[in-house]
DNA sequence: ACCTGAACACCGTTCAAGT
DNA sequence: ACCTGAACACCGTTCAAGT
């Protein structure tokens, strides 16, 4: 990773350095390289959203040409899939010592898994249409030797995988779009009741309104793994 | 609705009622509607995918100029919503005679909505990000009443509606998304073995290469409607 | 090995104008 | 009320060229 420098000694640097950067002489940011390409990529979109990821943009906030991009990237749709995988990498323990609780194990790699992607939403949306990634796989895989150890029988280990896959990530996509509009929640109850009749029964139950994603998600997960790996 | 009509009568009524159609003399399509643009459209999705939606081609295939599309439709991102919200029509019986099968009703809306996306695959990436139109509204009513009748308490009404929405979503833009390669999973799970040991889990378990969604899609439904409304 | 600008074939949408 | 073409400000990417 390239460390930062501060504004005067890089004006300097670059004043001296002529020969030591030679191609790049016009500018003070760090070499072009694939690691930097994905770290301003997440940046741009944690800042701007899906549709604010743009080669040139990108490029912009690189301090370099377009074109340079394309060295260190096959494409667009290469930028996207290794910013989603980059997001995605697990932080967390990996083996807990001899951890007792093997269901509250499956609970913290599910909910890490949601917390990771909660704090990128574009990375929500864009996970159906993109590949599986190293850090993808490599959760995959955790959750796999965690349900195991919980008591899963190998028979049942894809179905429980998947339908835990499928749960987080319903729930993950549905909180990360539906939380970016809140007065537009508002305003969708507001239509709802203004058509007066046609739909009573969410209408009665303030079901746009609902706000405790987190309760929700606790809750219904809880169900799934009491199907899953009776306790 | 505009009626169908054949290649032959739509020439000749073009010749004779110069005065009738007096703005679309050089076209045998009949007039723009906004009813045909969202059917338009959505034959174009299903035909080229998400990206293959473009104002132009929408406006091509229509025999219209683009501006004209203007006209009755906002703007691109009102097409996408109304096309998604198109697909998503409520065609099953509405109030099953006397069912007394209540769990039974719950699954079978729930299938049926899982069923409308898939023959729609772009609907699944596109639900996450889009407006929640009439048609979707209306399933959620569906859904709620169905919840009631089956046991399900007033208090536990929106939990239950969520984790079963957050569900189904999950489930089917997995499956959306994994479907469309099925040569590509086949390359995921040699690439795994190539990495050989770095998801020894997965890769035993051919995660993968299982392709029972459906199978596993009923049983997780199950699961949680077993929490969510014991019988 | 790495970077670049010009050029191409597209986009969505504004606007002023037509009937 | 409905449709249109020209024009604008963008896109992603190919290519041939630079160091």
């Amino acid at each position: 990773m390239a460390a930062k420098r501060s504004g005067a000694q890089s004006k300097r640097s670059q004043r001296i350095s002529g020969t030591l950067q030679p191609t790049h002489a016009a500018s003070d940011e760090p070499a072009l390289s694939r690691e930097r390409i994905v770290a301003t990529a997440v940046e741009l979109l944690d800042a701007q959203g899906l549709d604010g990821l743009t080669m040139r943009r990108l490029a912009d906030r690189l301090g370099s040409g377009v074109m340079s991009l394309y060295w260190h990237v096959d494409n667009k749709e290469d930028v996207f899939d290794l910013a989603l995988d980059s997001v995605l990498e697990y932080r967390g323990p990996t083996q807990t010592v001899e951890s007792q609780d093997w269901r509250g194990d499956v609970v913290h790699v599910l909910e890490d898994w949601r917390t990771s992607m909660l704090r990128h939403p574009w990375s929500a949306s864009l996970l159906p249409r993109r590949a599986l990634g190293p850090n993808i796989l490599g959760r995959l895989e955790l959750l796999s030797k965690t349900l195991s150890r919980a008591g899963v029988a190998d028979a049942d280990l894809n179905v429980a995988i998947w339908s835990l896959w499928n749960y987080v990530m319903g729930a993950t996509i549905t909180r990360a779009s539906f939380d970016l509009s809140d007065e537009d929640r508002a305003a969708a109850q507001q239509r709802l009741e203004r058509l007066s009749g046609r739909y009573p029964a969410i209408e009665r139950s303030h079901l746009l309104l609902d706000d405790d994603w987190d309760g929700a998600f606790r809750k219904g997960l809880d169900f799934l793994l009491d199907g899953l790996a009776p306790r």
